[in-house]
DNA sequence: TGTACCTTTGACACTTCTTGACAAGTCAAA
DNA sequence: TTTGACTTGTCAAGAAGTGTCAAAGGTACA
């Protein structure tokens, strides 16, 4: 499981898209997509971005999706994972006032 | 540049050792932990907490440090780094409360 | 200057992971 | 039973990670 294929699958469906139509409108095989939306590949940043032009979905919502994923396969299970990310979140924010 | 090297760096100075004892002591090249120190290199967990007994650090603070720094290094300068790491947060939290 | 020591650097071999492609498989509906 | 949608397993190529070695930098000091 994974939070941006769960995302993608949802929105997918509620618009009766094939796996197909969506994999032809990435250039990519159909397997991939549907891994992808497994949570068994990952998709590549273009992709999603394109994804959520050819969904009508936000772009924001599907990368940091996208990114929280990351970062869950990374810290997943650690004892510490909350500190980690607490950290990783502060430093972040930071980084961002320059 | 990389926290828990820093962080790694400062501490070994702090208490004189070398490298080459520290190298010694996790059993790796004193390349490596060089490189380690400088952010070149990641170490993995397990030496990662052999540091911090032989440091006599706090094994939370080294381990959410290297932690960190992948989350970083994964997320690092994305536009929405904030958000999926925040959506990331949540998600650790409500998968802590099962 | 020379040497002794600590650290850094780059190259290397080796292994593991990732990526995209393909073929074959399941499954449900007609 | 056929069709279409999706899933699964496998493969090869390339990328990335891991540890080691030898050589080079730098510093301190006789």
């Amino acid at each position: 499981m994974n939070n941006l294929g769960q995302k993608i699958r949802e929105v997918r469906e509620k618009q009766h898209l094939l796996l197909r139509q969506v994999a032809a409108y990435l250039e990519i095989d159909t397997a991939l997509i549907s891994k992808a939306e497994r949570g068994e590949r990952n998709l590549n940043r273009e992709q999603v971005v394109k994804l959520a032009i050819f969904l009508n979905d936000s772009e924001e919502e599907f990368i940091s999706l996208w990114l929280c994923d990351k970062i869950i396969s990374v810290v997943g299970d650690d004892n510490y994972a909350i500190q980690g990310t607490q950290k990783a979140l502060k430093i972040i924010k930071k980084e961002i006032n320059k």
